[in-house]
DNA sequence: ATGAAAGCGCTAACAC
DNA sequence: GTGTTAGCGCTTTCAT
């Protein structure tokens, strides 16, 4: 491995020189730039990265900028994968910036105002609400540093990366979970348990993938589909009525145990239940039996990728994808523990 | 963070004493031994790695040892984990030295003679035939590095780690997809495709998880199990009557693709088929229909994690678990291609 | 048993 | 526009 100093050596010029040429730092000649760089190539210079940072001693500073936990179960997660990741890289300098906001899009925006004014070096960031999100990362966009967006996707957006998984086809997924009953008739319900504010394209995206799966499947005839729309996730708008003849429920998000408790209380049985993510409540009902299967994100190991790409490209200086699906993993009782 | 030269300041020492502390170097007073100990605990000394790579200037040697990829699709994978793992941590002095043996135990035990000479930093390992493997370690174990086992366990082994399945589990998983199928009266076959010189434990763990479910849940008492056992995988051993009036074949481990290729040729359909592992052949019928799920037991990521395991606890003097078993992923045709 | 000091490769400040 | 050099914190050799 060759070193600048020897580069110098070849190039007949400093090491002060080979240095201004890597980073940039202009105030060389062409000549010398040109020279160094051909050497640079044919040697394969990489950078040593141990003296680099001994040398620099810089600090990294990232900025997470999440929901907060309060009542959020989920949201917890992602900031445990933080926490994992900073204690893995606080030794390489990297340091985490904590900036929470409470779920609703007042705080979010005095956040995001707050957020903007950070002197930081990589971003890592939620798009819950979608519009405002854009707002804020056409503005933040301009601070030229790497932003990784974790949980949900905007795919409009450009040169940000994404860590997370495809809803499309999350929801598609889902639907060969519930596909798997073999039944004359199949009676599906779709249930809905959404929230005023929040962003709906996540859920829709996974039901716009439900459906997808069986029209790609023409010859699954026997299922017959009806929507629910339960504002405010509400329980009380629940009724048993709903369930008479159902056979199998898809709840596009993570707060399948409501339903699965309304169930519960009402004595409901032998319906298959698909939801998402691994919360308690989901898993004590899991446990039990009632709900059968759910689909993981892994939002713990969101946040530790998502931390680990931003040290990845800064410390390291490494090439990184800029998008990664998280794989769809099938969380059912008997594999459930095995997730970490 | 305190460093080595104001420990020696605060100590009235010089930093080689320090050093020679640190390292249990000997040739120091146990006085100085105790005030350099009392003061590294109380300012919480770490050794910067920048530094100390920088000047040990040392390269670590992990040797792997596992069988050869001739035909054996599924060593490849492991292989490609620990070839990601070594560009990624090469900057950080990683050499990895390859030694690979044919499927047999004479040229296993020739090539662990060799690996025994071998001057190496730590041993990643797949204990294929456990009393030859028994052997090995025993003697590896002298040298006192460590050593990573992948792919199956020995547990009867002392100070070594393991990174793979836990096969009792995951054969406790398959018979919880067999179970999905609901029928009055449901014929299950167990079919071993083995081979002579194989480590049998896996697999039999695997059946013995199996059964365990069933047992575990004595509703379901319309399972009824059949053993087949095809010695060397031979298809020719395979005939038609096998299947009659079968509804479910659990095959405990990757050459699950012998059996649905003769259930494809011989155009039996309807049965559901659990078995192991991404091969190309098991994909195609995964892909196909006749394969319903696959276990994966993530070998690319066993090879990368028994790296990056040496690396956290050699290079960087990290603790690591002793014992990481893998997350039994479930997979059918809708999520396979999110597997990495 | 202990101290002094060179040097690992890179960065950045300073001098010219 | 270019060269020189101190210093980052640790390891290791050599001297005492």
């Amino acid at each position: 491995m060759i070193t600048i100093k020897k580069i110098a050596e070849i190039a007949n010029v400093s090491p002060g020189t080979v240095d201004r040429i890597i980073h940039n730092r202009g105030q060389v000649s062409q000549e010398n730039v040109d020279k160094v760089n051909a050497i640079i190539k044919e040697y394969g210079f990489k950078k040593n990265i141990f003296a680099s940072n001994l040398a620099f001693n810089k600090k990294f500073r990232f900025v997470v900028f999440l929901p907060k936990n309060e009542g959020l179960e989920y949201w917890q997660a992602p900031i445990d994968g933080i926490e994992k990741a900073s204690e893995e890289f606080s030794r390489f300098g990297v340091i985490i910036d904590y900036n929470f906001y409470k779920y609703d899009s007042v705080s979010f925006k005095k956040m995001a105002l707050k957020v903007l004014t950070l002197d930081c070096d990589g971003l890592l960031f939620a798009p819950i609400f979608k519009e405002d999100s854009i707002l804020f990362l056409d503005e933040f966009k301009k601070k030229k540093i790497p932003i990784v967006m974790i949980d949900s996707n905007i795919k409009e957006i450009e040169g940000v990366s994404y860590i997370g998984q495809d809803a499309f086809k999350s929801g598609y997924l889902a639907a060969r979970l519930i596909s798997f009953a073999k039944k004359e008739e199949n009676k599906v319900l779709i249930i809905k348990l959404t929230r005023e504010i929040e962003n709906t394209s996540v859920y829709l995206q996974r039901i716009k993938g439900f459906y997808s799966f069986f029209e790609d499947h023409v010859d699954l005839t026997n299922f017959k589909f009806t929507e629910i729309n339960i504002e405010n996730s509400d329980v009380n708008k629940l009724n048993t009525k709903m369930f008479e003849g159902v056979d199998s429920i898809f709840i596009p998000n993570s707060r399948t145990h409501i339903v699965a408790q309304f169930l519960m209380e009402n004595k409901i049985k032998g319906i298959r239940i698909v939801g998402y993510d691994l919360l308690k409540k989901n898993i004590q009902f899991l446990e039990e039996g009632t709900i059968d299967f759910l689909i993981n994100q892994k939002p713990e190991e969101q946040g530790y990728l998502g931390i680990s790409h931003l040290y990845k490209k800064l410390v390291l200086n490494e090439e990184v994808e800029e998008t990664f699906y998280m794989p769809l993993e099938i969380i059912i009782k008997e594999n459930y523990y095995t997730s970490q």
